[in-house]
DNA sequence: ATCATATATATGATATTGCATATATGTGTT
DNA sequence: AACACATATATGCAATATCATATATATGAT
C-alpha cells in the first residue's frame, strides 16, 4: 500500500518515468523503504487505473518509449489524505536478532563474525549518510527559500537514519567489546538495559 | 525462511505445540520478529515434511488434540548451520518515515500528531522492555548456572530493543521540540546529522 | 572481441504474508 | 442471556513481494 503512495509522493514533486522512480527510491529512501523495479511498474499501472496518475508516451530513437507519469488532482488529494493517516505498522523482521536470540547455540567465533559483519555494514551505511548530508547541504544552498522547504522531509528521515545508525553501532561495539573481554553476561546486559531505560 | 528456523530455535529448547509457539513468539521476540498464527502452523507442516521436526499427538477431553512438536537431530544440525550463516537483510519498511519524507505536504497539526502518536507507542514499548528486564532478572536468579546461559540471547536482543528504542525516542522528542519552538529547519537537522556522525 | 552497465518497460512464476473463517467447548464477564 | 476470551488446529483467499526473464541498443571497460 505505502509503495503506491510513496510513488505519488515523488510524482507530486515532478513527473517521472518508472525507471527514474526506481533510481529515485534507491537514492533517497532506500534505508527505510526499498522498492522493487517490477513492483514500481505494477504500482504505476494500478495508480493509472485508479486515476491517481496519468502518463504521456514519449518516443525515443533507439530505446523503448518513455512513459512519463504525472500525478492528477485526485492523486494529490489521495496523497495528502494518506500522509495524515496513522501509519501502518508492518511486522519488524530482523533475522540477525533472531540468530542472536539463540546465541547460546552459537560458538564464539560465529557469534563474533555475525556482529563484525553487521558492524562493517552499519559503518558503510553511516558513511553514506555523511555523504548524503553533504550533498543535501550543497543542494540547499543553491535553492531559493520556497524550494528549500522540500528538503525538510529528506532531512528529517536522514536524521533518523543517522541517530539510529549511531545507536545501533554503539550497541554492536559494546557487544563486541564485552565478548572480547569475556564480560558478556546476562547481568551485565540487564544492567545496560536498566541504564538505558533510566531506572535505578 | 527465518520463521522456520526461529521455530526450530524455540523447539531446540523444549517441545511445543503450534499454539504455544505463537504465545512464545508474542512474548519474547515480537519486537523484532512477529509471527502469524496461520504461518506457524504452515511452517510446522513444512518442517515436519523436511524431517526437521516430528510431533506426537496428544488427545484431550474437550479440546482438539495437541500436536507436540520436537526438533529432530537433523533439525538441530540445520538450525546450527543457519545460525552461523550471514543473515538475510530483508527490505526495511517504515511507513512513518515515508510520510515524514513528504513532510512538506503535511500541515503542522497532522505532522505533530504523527510524531506524538509514535512517541506514545515507543514509550509503551520501552515500558514493556523494562518489565521484561525485571522478569528476566527474577528468572535468572532462580536458574542454575548452566541454564542461565540460555538467557544470554534474549538479554542481547532486549538490550538492542532498549538502546534503539531510547535513541528513537530522543529523535522523536527532538523533532517535536524543534517543531514546537519553530526551529525545525533543514540546516538545524543537517547539523544534528553531522553532530551524530561526529564530523566537525 | 567480449562483457558489464545503463537506458526503458513489462510479464510470468513463485513465495510469503496477512486476514478471515471453520470447528469445538469451557470459563469468566457484563 | 449474550459475549468475549482461552484452548487448539487448520484451510482458503487475496494481497504483496521477489526473482527471473524478455526485448533492444549504446557506451565504456577489460
Amino acid at each position: 500500500m505505502s509503495l503506491r503512495f510513496a510513488i505519488l509522493g515523488f510524482l507530486s514533486v515532478r513527473p517521472l518515468t518508472g525507471y527514474e522512480l526506481k533510481q529515485t527510491f534507491d537514492r533517497s529512501v532506500r534505508h527505510f523503504w526499498s522498492a522493487d523495479q517490477a513492483g514500481i511498474y505494477r504500482a504505476l499501472g494500478e495508480l493509472a487505473r485508479d486515476g491517481f496518475v496519468q502518463f504521456e508516451r514519449v518516443a525515443q530513437a533507439t530505446r523503448p518509449d518513455r512513459k512519463v507519469y504525472e500525478i492528477t488532482e485526485s492523486g494529490v488529494t489521495a496523497l495528502v489524505a494518506w500522509l495524515a493517516e496513522p501509519p501502518e505498522t508492518p511486522a519488524r523482521r530482523e533475522p540477525l536478532l533472531v540468530k542472536l536470540f539463540f546465541a547460546s547455540r552459537l560458538n564464539a567465533a560465529s557469534f563474533r563474525d555475525l556482529l563484525q559483519a553487521e558492524l562493517t555494514a552499519v559503518e558503510s551505511e553511516l558513511a553514506a549518510f555523511a555523504d548524503y548530508a553533504a550533498v543535501m547541504s550543497a543542494r540547499f544552498d543553491t535553492l531559493d527559500v520556497s524550494a528549500q522547504s522540500a528538503l525538510l522531509g529528506p532531512a528529517i528521515t536522514l536524521t533518523n537514519g543517522a541517530l539510529l545508525g549511531v545507536a545501533y553501532r554503539s550497541w554492536l561495539v559494546g557487544l563486541l567489546a564485552r565478548h572480547d573481554d569475556v564480560s558478556l553476561s546476562v547481568t551485565a546486559l540487564l544492567d545496560d538495559v536498566r541504564n538505558a531505560l533510566g531506572n535505578a
